[in-house]
This record gives structure tokens, sequence and C-alpha cells, in this order.
DNA sequence: ATTCCTGCAAACCTTTTGCAGAGGT
DNA sequence: ACCTCTGCAAAAGGTTTGCAGGAAT
């Protein structure tokens, strides 16, 4: 039965933390590394969390479900899921760096509100193809971008 | 003659320094600040800098000048500097904060080479107007953006 | 005289590192 | 057994703040 899944199988992998599971096993095993028990929390925490958490709050989280991980810990292990592609830092200039789980493929940008903080996505082709032109132009190598739009959220915009 | 010119008035400050200078001083006046010799140096060195200088740098070129400046003076002018609108922090992932002359109406972007460290600007009707549009789309109402391409510069590029 | 400015040192915050002991293989 | 991982505490790096003396108005 072509049906049956097994999860340790990174090509049967479906479910998108098992994927993840699996390229954070890989990275381990080439770099001869050992699996544990509070990487491993902090990595299943992260992978649930929609977006941009700060390393507190991550913490915070974390420790709901294992009150002892330390900072520490969860820091090395966002380097490990950053080295792995899982997770990408981003500044949005409140002086800390907040994580992002990272689907292979897909890209965004964002726009943050300053009145309450919320951030959203966005994703526009047109902008992806505008920025690569401009690259282009002035004969740069584009390797990433980053865009970030500050204003006010409908909700903020029409409470005042 | 109206080809006379009094540098203290904003009006025949043709000089952009001169601007610059009338309104800081205009801020001072305004909350009842006063001037300084130390400030007045930090200020100086700033605007005679091109772009995107670290509070480091800028302490050294202005202990050039005026040795016994210290950083917290050249924190606190920055700040003057920002709050009237003549200079913007930017951040460009390095872990320090850099400082930019603001010249009035105008606008600009950065490609930064990843390879060199060069921070180029550039300038684009399509993609401020592109942003515009993504707001609006959005319900967001846009104050400010960053826009950064990260890549390799046309000499990095080529000499690999 | 009053009030602001300065430079130093100390405090702060976030992130990194050293280390001794616990844990994984 | 060996080597990694963990959590604490200390260090580091950038920025801010408290304070006493000096400068501007």
């Amino acid at each position: 039965m072509k049906t049956k899944r097994d999860p340790t199988h990174p090509r049967d992998a479906r479910d998108p933390h098992d994927q993840a599971r699996a390229r954070v096993a890989a990275h381990l095993a080439r770099a001869g590394l050992k699996h544990s028990r509070a990487r491993d929390v902090v990595i299943e925490v992260f992978l649930a969390t929609r977006g941009h958490v700060s390393v507190e709050e991550l913490t915070a989280s974390v420790r709901d479900r294992a009150p002892t991980v330390g900072y520490t810990t969860v820091y090395r292990a966002l380097k490990l899921l950053t080295d792995c592609g899982l997770a990408a830092p981003r500044h949005f200039g409140d002086g800390q760096t907040r994580y992002e789980p990272i689907r292979e493929g897909t890209h965004h940008d964002h726009m943050i509100c300053t009145s309450c903080g919320d951030i959203f996505e966005f994703e526009d082709d047109r902008l992806e193809a505008l920025q690569a032109q401009i690259a282009q132009r002035h004969g740069f190598q584009l390797t990433h971008h980053r865009m970030e739009l500050y204003g006010r959220c409908t909700r903020c915009a029409s409470s005042t």
C-alpha cells in the first residue's frame, strides 16, 4: 500500500512540520550533532508559532512546556534553524530580533502598524520583478531583499 | 540689492547646511534649549558627511576637530537631528545604528553589497507608486517604508 | 542666577561565550 | 567512553541614564 506513511522518510513527510523535522535531523546528522529534548521543544514550539516571535516571547512559550529551558538554548536552537533555512531573523526597528518560520519557495514582505505593532504579510509579484529590474539596472547581483511598509493598519486608522 | 545674503535668515540660506543650521536653531529656540560648541561640531561634521555613518565613525571624525567630545554627546546630538528631521537612523543588520543626513523632499532606498559592505542609494518612482498601491489595497495608511536590496555590487561580482 | 550641556561612569538590554555537569549515541 | 548539549553566570557590544561640574543665556 503506497498510502502508508513513513514519517521518518523525508519524501513521505506531508505535514510541513515533518518536513522541517526531517531537515533538522539531516542537518544534525551531517554535522555530527545530537538530538536533545530541550532543543526539540524549542523547535516544535517555534514551528507551531505563526511568525515574528522575539526570543523572549518564544522562551516564554517554550517554558510552558519545559520550564527549565534557558535563553541560551533558545538562541542556539534559533541559530540552528536559521542555518537549516527554516527560520529567518527579522529586524523591525524595536531593538530586538524577531524570528519567522520559513516555508520553502515562498516569499513575502511586511507591513508594520506603528500604532498597534501588528505585523502583516503581503506578497506582490510586480514588486519582486521591479526589484530585480532595479538591481540589474545597477549591475547588482541580487541575493535577497527587505521591504517594509510602516503606517497604520485599517483598524487603528479607523479608531482615531 | 536682493543678491545680498543674510545667512541668519532661513529664506536666504542657499547653502543646504545653512538651511540645516537654521532648522536646528529654530528647534532649539522652540524648546528653550541652548547652543553649545560640542554639539555644533557634531552637527557640522555630520552634515559634511555623505550618508550612513555609525556613531563610532562619527565620533572619531568629531574628535579630529574636538578631541574631548564623548559618545554621549554624539548620541544626543543625533537624537536632536533626528527630531529636527535632518537625520534618519538606519539599520542594516550589522548590529549598529547608522545615521544618514536627510535632505527635505528627497527619498531613496538602499542597495547593500554583502561582500564589501558598500551602501548604494537609488530612487525609483515606480517603486514608490507600487508601494502606495499595495498599502492602499490592504487599507493601510502608509507613513514611511524601507526597502533594501542585498547582493554583490558590480565590482565585487566581477572580481570573483 | 538659572537652566541647559557635557563627559564620565554606571546602568541597561539583547545576544554571545566559558564552563562544569547532565545527557545522547 | 566520548563528545555534545544545557543552564547558569559572566562578558560583550551598543545605547541610555544619573550625576556633578562647566557653559550659555
